[in-house]
DNA sequence: CTAATGCATTAGTCAACACTAATTTTATCG
DNA sequence: CGATAAAATTAGTGTTGACTAATGCATTAG
């Protein structure tokens, strides 16, 4: 996948507010199933596991089936594209930078 | 604007290839005007000030009008929520932090 | 003043897509 | 073996949205 058809995919699928919602959900959580996520999404299993299915192919999440349920867990990788474009153009980032400090505080103390 | 209103108005708006481009080009001109953007875009004008429109009430772009042109700029706030959606679901940063730093270096010498 | 230019806006069209309901598949439980 | 449960998939529906072509509205040029 090219640098622009990755930045694309990664875009357009945290674009829906619903599917946004199952990938912080899935981020919360270390795992999850598709039912638990369904549980108080506001739409059918069908629904969440097409979101499922987009975010993995966006490879913002990967899955673990045990027995009869699939547990879904984030995949690190998956905002990397995101990363990119926002350090391409990073130059928004300077009235900002005081939070990147405080993280970058935070991940490596 | 609420905060989940406004992760999703600027997620919403640069999930389109199109209008992200433009985007990108108000980014690396200072000022540009709207036929410079048409310019080379492969659509119309009209389509070019339908999505500055968007841009504008995402906050992610503003005009100065001058006689028969508007010159556009990009705003430094508007990736804001990006980069706090990022902040808080900034776990997945961990594996890029290297990137980061350098481009705080770059930011803060 | 008239023509031309830059930009915004409108109406209409076509494709993409989020969702539901229903079905299918696979796996566990009694 | 049924019966149940989790998850994926399918077909069908309604809505959104990106685009074009055309028009409108200022502003500048000749």
């Amino acid at each position: 996948m090219t640098e622009a058809a990755a930045i694309n995919a990664v875009m357009r699928t945290l674009a829906d507010p619903t599917r946004r919602a199952v990938f912080e959900r899935v981020v919360k959580s270390n795992e999850i199933t598709v039912v638990e996520l369904t549980r108080g999404s506001g739409v059918t299993q069908g629904a969440i596991s097409q979101h499922l299915k987009s975010l993995k192919l966006a490879g913002l999440v990967a899955e673990r089936p045990e027995g009869r349920n699939v547990y879904y867990r984030a995949e690190p990788e998956g905002l990397a594209p995101l990363v990119d474009w926002m350090s391409h153009y990073g130059v928004f980032w300077r009235e900002r930078f005081a939070n990147l400090r405080t993280l970058l505080k935070e991940i490596d103390p």
